[in-house]
RNA sequence: GGCCUCGUAGCUCAGUGGAUAGAGCAGCAGCCUUCUAAGCUGCGGGUCAUAGGUUCGAAUCCUAUCGGGGUCACCA
C-alpha cells in the first residue's frame, strides 16, 4: 500500500482518538515535504486545531507522536507552525523501490469491465485539410483517452467527420466550374489538399460576386445570400439530399480524396480511433427526437413550421431545434448522435473534445436532452479547450494564416534533423534509424509543447519556441530516457545486478528522485480526473530534471559500493520505464538511442 | 450590451484554500581526458491586473472595476 493511504488511515485513527472527531477526507490534508524541510510526507494539522482546542504546534506534535507510536512507516517528526512533517523510514523506500522497479506498468490500473467513457474528437469537415487547431484537439482527445484507459477505464475513441453540407456542396461546385477534371495523382496534390483549394477558389469568385453586385447598389447582406454562387450551392445540397446519382458520385469521390489525405495526417500524427462515424449517415437522427418533444410538450412549434425549446428558465434563451423547411440545425444532430451513442454504449460518461467557443452550444445540449427525459445528459462532458494564437494573431484561413498540420509536421522533422546533425548525434545511425529518430524527436516536440499547457487556456503557439529542443520541452525528455537507456545497456553488458540491498543507505539525490517516482500513480489518477494530459507532460518534466540531476550528481556503473549500484541502476531503470510511460500517455514515443 | 472565460517574472507557462509564489526561454557567469553537454550549476528578474470581502491562512473562494478572448444565427 502508498503510504498516503497508510497515512489517511492512521491520522483519522488519531484525531478519533485525541479529539474524537471523526474526519472527513477533506480534513486530511497531506503534501510532500517542501525541499527547504526535514521530513517527506507532511500533514496540514490547521484543520484539527478547532477541536484539539491546542496551538498549531501543540496539535501537530500530538498527532505527530500518535503517528510514531503507531506506524512503523514513521520513523520521525518535527513541526513547523501547523505543518507536520514526517519522516518515513528507509525500509518503506526500498520496499516501494523493490516491489516496483520490474513493472512494466507501474502505476497503470487495470481495466475494469464496466461501462465505457466515449470519447469524440477531431470531428474534421471535409472541405479542407487539418490545421493547428486540428492538432490541438487530436492530441487533447488521443492523450485523454490514454490517460482515461491507464486509469482503469473502458474507452472507445470516435470520430464524427461532418463529411456533408454546404461547405463540401463549395467545394464540389467550384472543382466542377473550375477543375478541368483534377486529381489527386494528376494535381500531385494530396486529396484534402485538392479539396481544400477548390473550397478556397469557391470562395474568391464568390467574393468577386459579392463585390460586383454591392458596387450596383446591393446591400451586402443581401448579396451573400442572393450572390448566384452560393444559390448554386445551395442547389446542389438539395439534389445531395434528394439523392441525385451525380451529386452523389462527385461528392463520394471528393470525400474519398479527402479520407486519403486525412488518413496520412493522422496516420504521421500517430492518431487513431475505434470509430469513424459520418455525419451523412447522423444527420437525421435528432428530427425524430425532436418531434417525440414536440409530442410530449416540451418543445413548441410555430406556426412557420419551425421547433424551439425555451430555456429562459435555466437562464439561457430560445433556442431553434428544427428548420421552418424542416431540416436539422447542429443541435438537431448532435441530440441525435448523443442519443446513438448512449444506447449503442451506455457509456459512464460521454466526452466531447471540441473548442470552447462551443461552450454555449454544449450547455444548451445537456438542458435541451434533459427536457427530453434524458436523465443521461449529465454524464455529457465537454472538454472544453482553449485556442491556439500565432504570434501574429489568430489563425483565419482567409487571410492564409492557417498552419497546415502536414507542414508544420514536415516543419519539426526537418528541424530536428538539422539539430541531430549539427551536434553530431547520428554519425553511429544507419539511415533507417536517423529518419526515425527525426520523426520522434519531432513529433516529440510538438505534441510536448501543445500538451504541456492546461487544454481550458488559451495558448500562443510560436513556431520559434515549438522547435526549442532544451529546457521543458519534449525531447530533453526523450533525451533523458535515452540517456538512462545507455547507461542500463552498459549495466548488462557488463552484467551489473538490479537489486536492492536492504542494508543500502539512501542518498539525498536518490531519495529526490524516488519521491518523484513514487508520486506518478497519484498524477495519473488527478490527470484522469481532471482530464488534462498537462499534468502528465509537467510530471514527466519533473521526473527527467530529477534524473538528470541525479545523473550529474551521482556515477552509477562505476560506483564501488555494489549495493549503491544496484540502488542506483534500479531507480534508473524505473525512471525510464515511467518517462516511458508518461509520454505514451501523451502519444510520444520515445527512442532508445539519441 | 447580456452571458462565459482568462489576467502570475521581459516572453511562454506551472501553481486542486496552506509554509519564503515556481519552471523553461531570453540575459549574464561557470562545468565535458570520467556512465550521452539535446545535460548540469549559479546570478539577476514579481504590486500574482486593481479595490474590497470571507478565512487561522487567499495567486486560488465571493463582489466590483479595468483589460484581453469567446459567445449570443432558420452557420457548423
Amino acid at each position: 500500500m502508498m503510504i498516503e493511504q497508510i497515512l489517511i488511515g492512521k491520522t483519522k485513527e488519531a484525531v478519533k482518538a485525541l479529539y474524537q472527531l471523526d474526519a472527513t477526507p477533506a480534513q486530511i490534508q497531506l503534501q510532500n515535504t517542501r525541499k527547504e524541510f526535514a521530513g517527506d510526507i507532511t500533514l496540514v494539522v490547521f484543520p484539527f486545531t478547532k477541536v484539539s482546542r491546542k496551538s498549531p504546534e501543540a496539535t501537530a506534535t500530538e498527532i505527530g507522536g500518535y503517528l510514531q507510536a503507531n506506524l512503523a512507516e514513521v520513523e520521525s517528526f518535527n513541526v513547523i507552525k501547523g505543518f507536520l512533517n514526517l519522516s518515513i523510514r528507509k525500509e518503506y523506500w526500498l520496499g516501494f523501490l523493490t516491489e516496483n522497479y520490474g513493472t512494466e506498468k507501474f502505476g497503470f490500473q487495470k481495466t475494469i469491465e464496466s461501462q465505457p467513457i466515449v470519447i469524440e474528437f477531431s470531428s474534421p469537415n471535409t472541405n479542407k485539410p487539418l490545421h493547428l487547431g486540428h492538432i490541438r484537439n487530436n492530441l487533447l482527445g488521443f492523450s485523454l483517452s490514454r490517460i482515461l484507459q491507464a486509469a482503469g477505464k473502458n474507452v472507445v475513441k470516435v470520430n464524427l467527420v461532418n463529411d456533408r453540407g454546404i461547405h463540401i456542396c463549395k467545394s464540389m461546385l467550384a472543382w466542377q466550374k473550375w477543375g478541368n477534371s483534377e486529381t489527386p495523382e494528376s494535381g500531385g496534390l494530396k486529396g484534402d489538399k485538392l479539396v481544400g483549394k477548390y473550397y478556397v477558389i469557391f470562395d474568391k469568385y464568390f467574393k468577386d460576386e459579392i463585390a460586383a453586385m454591392v458596387s450596383e447598389g446591393v446591400n451586402p447582406d443581401e448579396a451573400a445570400k442572393k450572390a448566384p454562387l452560393i444559390l448554386e450551392a445551395q442547389q446542389l445540397l438539395q439534389k445531395w439530399e434528394a439523392g441525385d446519382e451525380e451529386v452523389i458520385g462527385l461528392w463520394k469521390k471528393m470525400n474519398g480524396w479527402v479520407y486519403d489525405g486525412f488518413e496520412k495526417t493522422y496516420k504521421t500524427l500517430g492518431i487513431e480511433f475505434d470509430k469513424t462515424y459520418y455525419e451523412s449517415q447522423t444527420y437525421l437522427l435528432g428530427k425524430v427526437l425532436v418531434e417525440e418533444g414536440v409530442q410530449k410538450g416540451v418543445y413548441t412549434r410555430r406556426a412557420d413550421g419551425s421547433v424551439w425549446i425555451d430555456l429562459s428558465a435555466e437562464g439561457l434563451d430560445e433556442k431553434l431545434l428544427l428548420r421552418s423547411d424542416g431540416t436539422s440545425v447542429y443541435m438537431t444532430q448532435d441530440l441525435g448522435t448523443a442519443t446513438q451513442r448512449h444506447k449503442e454504449y451506455d457509456p459512464e460518461q460521454l466526452i466531447y473534445v471540441v473548442g470552447n467557443e462551443q461552450d454555449y452550444h454544449f450547455q444548451v445540449l445537456k438542458v435541451v436532452l434533459k427536457h427530453l427525459g434524458c436523465a443521461w445528459s449529465d454524464s455529457i462532458y465537454h472538454l472544453s479547450y482553449g485556442m491556439v494564437e500565432l504570434p501574429a494573431g489568430k489563425m483565419k484561413s482567409r487571410e492564409g494564416t492557417v498552419v497546415d498540420a502536414d507542414d508544420l509536421m514536415q516543419e519539426m522533422f526537418d528541424t530536428s534533423e538539422a539539430m541531430a546533425r549539427e551536434l553530431g548525434k547520428i554519425e553511429s545511425f544507419d539511415d533507417e534509424e536517423a529518419k526515425n529518430l527525426y520523426r520522434t524527436i519531432g513529433l516529440g516536440a510538438l505534441k510536448y509543447f501543445i500538451l504541456k499547457v492546461d487544454p481550458k487556456k488559451n495558448m500562443m503557439f510560436n513556431p520559434a519556441e515549438s522547435v526549442d529542443f532544451n529546457g521543458n520541452t519534449g525531447p530533453f525528455i526523450q533525451y533523458t530516457y535515452a540517456r538512462i537507456k545507455s547507461v542500463l545497456r552498459k549495466a548488462t553488458e557488463a552484467n551489473f545486478e538490479l537489486a536492492i540491498h536492504p542494508s543500502v543507505s539512501i542518498l539525498a539525490e536518490e531519495k529526490e528522485l524516488l519521491k518523484k517516482i513514487h508520486d506518478f500513480p497519484a498524477t495519473l489518477t488527478q490527470a484522469a480526473e481532471m482530464h488534462s494530459p498537462a499534468i502528465i507532460a509537467n510530471y514527466a518534466f519533473e521526473l527527467a530534471s530529477e534524473y538528470n540531476r541525479f545523473y550529474h550528481e551521482l556515477t552509477i556503473l562505476k560506483e564501488e559500493n555494489l549495493p549503491s549500484r544496484g540502488l542506483r541502476l534500479c531507480l534508473s531503470e524505473l525512471t525510464a520505464k515511467v518517462i516511458s510511460n508518461s509520454l505514451w500517455l501523451l502519444g510520444i514515443e520515445v527512442p532508445e538511442r539519441m
